[in-house]
This record gives C-alpha cells, structure tokens and sequence, in this order.
DNA sequence: CCCTAAGCGAGACGGTACGTCAGGTCTTCGG
DNA sequence: CCGAAGACCTGACGTACCGTCTCGCTTAGGG
C-alpha cells in the first residue's frame, strides 16, 4: 500500500490518485525492461509522466515501491476447484509457477526478500502484503478436502496452524528454488511428481 | 573460484595470492556490515588493502565476486552419520539453517540469486559453486539410507536423478522460505515435523 | 511597490494590506539571517506566515521582492545641514557607509544590481525605487552649497544634470566600491580624504 | 587559482591540466550565454567536455570557479603610455568599461561580489585574484607622471598607498557605479568629465 | 644482471543515479 | 475572490560508486 491511505490532512491539494496507479504500472514496466537491479526511481517517474519527488513523498525508496508494485500479482492467484486435492495441489503449483515465469515477478521476489534480511520494515511490508495474504491458498485447499472427505478435520488449531505454514513454506519454497536456484522448469511433470510426495507425506504423516 | 586460476601467461609479475584471500575475507566482512546492497567495490578494496584495480583484474563485477566469497562457506556442510535417515535429515536441515542465520550468506544467497534471473553467466557460476556442490549431500544421505536398508536401491537411475533433484529443492527450498520469506526459525521442532512430513511422503509415494 | 497598488477589480475578497508588510518585513529579516543566495520564497512565506501563492500573487519572483523590501531603507538617507559643503558630503558618506554595513543592504544590494544585467525590468526597477530617488541628496546638497557662496550658480541645465550623475557615481560608487569590494572600513578619517578629493576637483575643474 | 596547484601528493593519476583549461573556457561561455544565476556546474562541465565530480574536485562550488575564470580577464588591462597622466587616467577608464561592457565580466563580477559579503573566503579570493592585482595600474601610473614631473614624489609612504588606494575605489567605483548600476554609457566625454575631476582634485587637495 | 612484461597502490577520469531542495503553478477547502 | 495548505512538475544540487585510465613503482622470469 502506498503512503497515501494513511493522510489524515484535509487541506491542501489532495495527492492524485491517478498518480498512484501510474507509478505502479511503470514500475511494473520498467521491471520487466530492465530488471530489478537496473530499475532506478528516476526511470520509473519517467514512464509514469511523474515527478521523481511524487515518487519519494509516497514511497521511501526502491524497495517499498517494487514490494507494492509486484504484490498485487500474487492476488491473482486462485484455487479453482479441480474435484480432488491432488489436483488442486498441482494446479497451484502450476499457477504459482507461471507467476513467477513473468520477468517483474522473477526479478523483484527474491531481490526484495534479499533486502528485507536487512530492514525489518521492510520485511514486515512484504509478510503483509505478499506473504501471508497468499496462506489463504493453504487454507482454502484444506477446507475443501476437508469437506471432500480427504483430509479429517483436525482438532487441535494450534497444531494445524504450524502444519499450515509448514504445507506453505514447502510448496513456495519448492517452486521458487525449483525455478530461481535450480533455475529448472516447473512442468505438468515435477508438479505431480512433487504433488505426490507432498500429499503422501501429509496421509502417511498421520499414519505415522 | 577467481580468474587467478586460468591465467596462462607465464611472464611478467604474478598476481599477489595473499591478495585473493584478502579479498575474499574483506568481502566477508562487509558483507556482514553493511549487507549487500551496501557493499561496494571500493569499501572491499580498502577494507583489503587492495587497489579497486586488483580487485577488477580478479573478478568482472560484485556479484561475481560475492558469489565466490560466500560459495566456500557452504563448503562447510557436511551429513554426519545419525543413525537413521530421519536423524541425517533434521540434522543436515540445522546445519543448513545455522548457516543462513550467519548475515554473510543471509543477505548474499538471496540478492545474488535475484542477480542470476538476468544474467545466465552469473546463474551458472552460482549453480557450479554452490547449487550443484550441496547436491552431494542429498546423493550421500541416499546411499547411507540404502546401506542401512531404509530405502530401496533404485533401478532407473534416471527417475532416481529426478528424485534427488525434488527432494533437493524441497530440503533447500522449504528452509530458506522458512527463514527469509516467512521470517520464523527453523529449531529443533520445525526441522522434525519436516523432516517427518518429507519422510512419509518419500516411503509413501514408493507405496501407493 | 508590490503589485497590489494596479489592482483595479472592486470584487471578491480584497488583498490583505497586513500582509505586504508582514512579507516585505520578513524578507529583510531572511536576508539578515540568510543572505541573498539563500533567501527563498518558501522561507519567506513561512516566516510572514502567509502562503507562497501569496507572495508570487504580488512580486514577479524574488529579486522584485527583495529590491521591494531594500528600496525603502534608503529613504532613511538624508543631508542634515551641517554648514558647509564638505561637512555635507562627509556627512552624508558616512550615512551611506552605515547603511551598507546592515546586512540586508549589503548582501542584497549588489546581487540585484548583478541581477539586472540581464533583467531590463528589474534594472528599471532599481532605477526608480533606489538610484534615481537618491540623487536627491546630491541635488539639494548642491542647492544648499549655492545658497551658501560655496558653489557658483550654473547656468547651463543640461551641463548641471550631467555634473550631477557625475558627482553622484563618483560619491555611491567610491563608498561601495572601498566597502564591498576593496572590504575596507569607510570611516572618518576616509571619508574626510575623500571629500577633500571631491571638492577639490569641483573647484579646481572650475578653475582649470 | 585552481586547487591543483597546491597539491603536492605524488602518487595516482595526475589531474589533467587540459580539463583546467577547458573549464575556466567553459566557464566565460556559460556566463556569456546564460549569466550568473542560470549558470550551472553542470552545464559548464558539460561543455568542458568533463565530469561534474572533475569541476568539484578542484573547485569548491560556483562562486570560486566564477571567480578563477574572470580573473584572468582583468589580466589583460594595462596602462599604455599616452604621454600624459590625464590621457592615462582616461585610456585606463576607457579600457575597463570595455572590460565590463563584455558580457562575462558584466554579470559575473557583481554577483561574486555580492556572495563574498557572507564568505570570507570567497572574499579573499577576490581581493587577491583580482582586486589587488590590479592596483599595479594606480601604482604605475603615478610612477610614470612623477617621472614626467606632474606629480611630486611623496616621502610619506604610508600616506602614499592610502592615496593610491582611494584613487583605486574612486576609479573602479565610479566606472562600476556608472555601468552597472545607473546603466549609463562610460563614453570618451564622460572618461574625459571624469578624468578632469580626478586629477584636478589630485593637484588642487594637495595645493589646499 | 638487466630487460621486459605484468602486477601493484593511488587516485583522477567520464558517467549514472541518488535523494533533496527551490522555483513557480495548480487544486483543494474554508472564509 | 482571497488565503492557507500542500501536491505537482521541473531542473539543479552536491555526493556516492561505477568501471576505466594513467601514473610511478615493484617483482618476477628469461635472455
């Protein structure tokens, strides 16, 4: 989120909400021409047909915008209902996979995660605004194999809490190194053979 | 590894080896103070007592630079026998957390990965210094597991290639999500709930 | 004079005449404290608490603001009659003298003056609110030195006026030149020496 | 001066004595194109050819290098033997409004004036560039016409440079004051008017 | 034993981007 | 319509690093 919903003021000119948008597009733009570490400020206020000082009065820096810029692509991810887990485990994967195949994403993710292992603001930012938006996905898939009779409906929340962020950091970790470190394809075929061991790994578990 | 190595010629003055590994150590520590976005050539070459000349002659630019300075350290993983493949795993699993809590790899692997999605010569040099280097660790643990008759020898070897490379980035991929995107620690506690959740799934999947 | 005094339109909220003060005087006050080059409108306004659409409502920008806000201190000059000729225009040397010791004078005097050479506006400006007011001194002194028998009566208009713009660069520029460029003191005993040269060359041109 | 002068350090690359030289040329063309207040660093570096960092390497800021690139103009001055002192007096009077009629000089040295009346250093600069260098013009001046026996040889030293000094700022003052601030023409009449109030204030105070 | 080629520290060089500041304009609200 | 507030675009500021270069000086090996 920018700055902007924050101002409480009600004199003066109001900032532009045009503005907003325009710089967050660019910003979009100049990531995909030039990749995070090329992407200056002034570049963005450029195509944006802004005033690098409308930038800084709504963002501190390079970081904040890129985080807000690029997290509004990870809403578009979804779960659609595809009639069993398995399947819903693999179509996310794939989603989640093309997601991080479009060049703002790939460049910005991992950039913006290096710098926030130095600036705890910013480390909250993106928990807030990319992160934890994105566990609904967990949550959701659990609920409807739940209701498909896949999974049991567990008793203790705390302990399916921690399972649930464990089930995240797995899958978004295993795509993101797949693709980013590995820099191997996610194909039809690495999703199901990983969907496999992931949900062999939550049955057996209970087992266990 | 520095271009030292493949320098051929064999006159003139030769290139000051004391100078490399002060070099490499001084990028160390500026990693740890300053963080990678706040490191630069000339803090390193002062910091080595070293021209910026010297240090260019070695290394094209700072990525390539960092990616050798921190490349070594993670070298120093290593898979002591436990007993069992459950006890290997988690083990390898803290050891591979304790080195990303050091800063010098926490802000380096990230930001020079995000580097690597715009420049191929610098992912390969990641993939042969660091990547490729750690896989030893997932082939090692196997055979240990097979000798010990927790896992079954495999007789495609190709699947078992494809097998490792999964279980690779679900390992890697799982903790340095865990510890830079989501931000929480991985202890005792996460590394055997995970360790338990990748174990069932791999005898599972064999199962089912 | 500020623009306020063209203003023709009888509608509408009239301009505050508190304000024309509060700035002008804010404006020597920024000179004291800042100086010429420092000075800026938004400081101004600030201090005058007034808004800048305020200030640019009634001066073109900041030299017309600051010859504005200097002119009216050389109003203060004036030729007390102290009995002769040479004790007048001592007198009034040392008067000038004391006005460019003041700050605003001093810093503001020579940047509007370095401003007009490529402002044709601004220098008539300077023209009509300063120099041209001033050479009533000169004037007058000469009228009071007539009567007195010290200076024979000319009949010659145009040759008098000609004399007069003579004797007041020499005077203004003499003083200006000795304080702000040489950065000596003009004090008594300058200013006695100099008076001497003055009148000498008055009478002796004459007499030659 | 440019600061290279006093740089006695040994080691590294030499600065280019080409980029002096190319500066202080770049320097006079923006002053004649743009004047003093629309004159910037870096369109002067720009036309030098040069980096910005290479003009504030060796000057402090705009006023200093202003003052360095007009110095050398007021150089070119000189008393050419007319035979007499008034046909000296004159051709020295004529010669520096030539001087200040050149667009450089016009707009560059009441402005460096005005910014030395807050900075002492500036001031210096001044008085040693350009100020006291050309006294030698007073002083060989009076030289001359004590040779040709219109003025007497003074014993009293001191009162001698008190004199020159006076005459000093009563010539430039005058002629300043008469360009620049009542923009009148410093044409052969007036040089002429001037010259006889001069000298017969020279001759008659001394008489008196 | 010197010659020659390369390495070395130092620091200037032409650049690019930074984040800030001032100028002057425009847009809101309230008087 | 005025006035305060403050956002807006423009353009310059002075600084920091970049990666290259030019110095004068080692420091080897090969002739």
């Amino acid at each position: 989120m920018s700055d902007s919903d924050l101002r409480a003021g009600r004199t003066g000119r109001p900032r532009s909400p045009a503005a907003d948008a325009a710089i967050l597009e660019a910003t979009r733009a100049s990531l995909v021409d030039l990749g995070w570490s090329k992407l200056t400020m002034g570049d963005v206020a450029a195509r944006a047909g802004v005033a690098k000082t409308t930038l800084y009065r709504r963002w501190a820096g390079k970081n904040e915008l890129v985080v807000d810029a690029v997290a509004v692509l990870f809403d578009e991810l979804e779960l659609p209902d595809r009639g069993s887990l398995a399947a819903d485990v693999q179509g996310v994967v794939l989603q989640f996979a093309a997601l991080l195949e479009r060049p703002e994403t790939r460049t910005a993710l991992m950039a913006v995660v290096a710098e926030s292992t130095r600036d705890e603001s910013l480390r909250l930012r993106i928990r807030d605004s990319i992160v934890e938006r994105q566990k609904r996905l967990v949550l959701e898939g659990r609920l409807r194999a739940q209701r498909r009779g896949e999974l049991p409906v567990e008793t203790d929340a705390s302990a399916a809490d921690r399972t649930a962020d464990l089930i995240f950091d797995v899958i978004a970790g295993a795509v993101v190194h797949r693709m980013l470190v590995s820099a191997e394809p996610v194909d039809a075929d690495w999703a199901g053979r990983f969907t496999v061991l992931l949900l062999s790994g939550l049955t057996g578990a209970r087992a266990g």
